[in-house]
Order: C-alpha cells, then sequence, then structure tokens
DNA sequence: CCGAATCCACTAAGATACTG
DNA sequence: CAGTATCTTAGTGGATTCGG
C-alpha cells in the first residue's frame, strides 16, 4: 500500500509531471533526441516559452540533457538522462491503461480483452 | 514504441489526471472508500470547491462513484470505480520511480542500487 | 535556428460565507 | 455533513518581438 510519509511519497514526481504538455513532451523524448524546432513542430501549437519553460524545469530535475552545439545556425539537442528514461515504465502504464479503458472516437473500451490490451 | 495516432494516444488519461490535487486524491481512494469530510482532512488544506470540482471531473470519467446515504446528518461517500481501480499500475510505477530516483531530505537516490530498490 | 523577454489571457485553485 | 455561491488570486500558457 501507499504510504504519504517521506519513503513513499510519491510528490517527487508530481512536480516533474506536472504542466499542461510535460507529458507529451517526455514521450517525443522517449522515441529519442530532439532538436527545439522539432520539438516544437511536433508539439504544435505549443509555444517557443512554454516548450523553454518546460525543458528548463525538466533539465533542473535532472530529467533531460540539453546539448549546444555551436556554429551558425545554432543546434541544440535535448535528450533524456538516465533518470528521465527510467520513467518510461510510468507511461507505458498509462498507455496500457487508454488501450483497455480509454475512449476513442466511436469505439467502446470494453470490447478489447485485457489479454490482447495488455501486451506492451 | 508509442504512437500518437488513436488508438496508442495518451491524451485521455492526460485529461483525467490533470489537475493539481488529482493524484493525492486518488491516492486517498486506492486506500478504500472516503467520506467528503475525510478527504477534505486528508488532503488538507485543499478547499471545498475544489475538492468537489475533481470529485465531479473524476466521476463524469467514470473513475468514481458518489453514494448518497439520506438522513440527518448527512452522508456521502466515494468509492473507486472498477476502470478506477485499473489505474493503479501507473501510480505503483510512480512510486517504484520515486524509490529509485526521487529525493529525499538528506538522501541522494543514487546511493542504492536499482535491484535493491526495484523490490516492489 | 534557438530561445530570451515582455505582456496578456485564461482557468485552476483559494477564501469565505451560506444552504439542503 | 456535504456541499454551493461568489469573488479573488495566482500560476500557466499564448502571442509577439527581439537578440546571440
Amino acid at each position: 500500500m501507499i504510504d504519504r510519509s517521506c519513503p513513499g511519497a510519491i510528490e517527487p514526481i508530481l512536480e516533474i509531471l506536472d504542466g499542461k504538455w510535460t507529458l507529451l513532451l517526455l514521450l517525443e523524448l522517449f522515441n529519442g533526441t530532439k532538436r527545439f524546432g522539432e520539438l516544437r513542430r511536433k508539439l504544435h501549437p505549443i509555444s517557443p516559452k512554454t516548450l523553454t519553460d518546460r525543458l528548463r524545469l525538466l533539465e533542473d530535475k535532472g530529467i533531460v540533457t540539453r546539448t549546444l552545439y555551436p556554429g551558425v545556425p545554432l543546434h541544440v539537442e535535448y535528450e533524456l538522462t538516465e533518470r528521465g528514461q527510467r520513467l518510461q515504465p510510468i507511461f507505458a502504464a498509462m498507455w496500457a491503461w487508454v488501450q483497455e479503458n480509454g475512449v476513442c472516437p466511436g469505439k467502446e473500451a470494453e470490447n478489447i480483452s485485457p489479454e490482447e490490451a495488455g501486451s506492451l
């Protein structure tokens, strides 16, 4: 069972995953290193400010690294740290839940068997 | 790999888990049926308005049920649905991550081996 | 091309008082 | 007891512009 005292608290991760775009942003980064503009296009219509804010926060939390390749034009890459990679099971769990319980237009979830959907 | 098209999207769950208090609220409900006042105390200092807002939204999404026991004094209970119970693996994954990577005051995470911390 | 800076808008959340 | 009503506040996110 889950305890709210220090060793079992989940608060630390709430700070990391908070924010409208954070989950989708991490989802993109699980697919590999990405450049700023790439992320911006994939997360359209996110604003550059918001994208920067989120990336900085994740950087502070040790979830992503920012690598600057000097030169013109500028080139910046964002990549998940080890710590960040380890977040993947959480997303896998969310993804699995949506498979079983999420609603897609015109298709109620209860039709697919948990066995079938559980193969991740 | 995770796909952003309909069958693989995680957006539906983002709507459910969104909000400052939602995760903590669900955490309480995993421990069993709870009354309004109970939740209010455990989630202190949440305001009654916010608590109501969140509970109503979760009710709409089919995550919790609201049961009214008429009489004076009034008595209302909130309980997770089956669908809500199935969210538990997500929390377990978050909890596991915090065990391995979360920071508790005065204790950096990298000291404990993944093997040791991974026993859930 | 990347992203910092500024300003504005929206909405979640808080405070407080009151009702079935 | 379990909310509702109303108002206010504050935190994000959006739009735009500018600099390295």
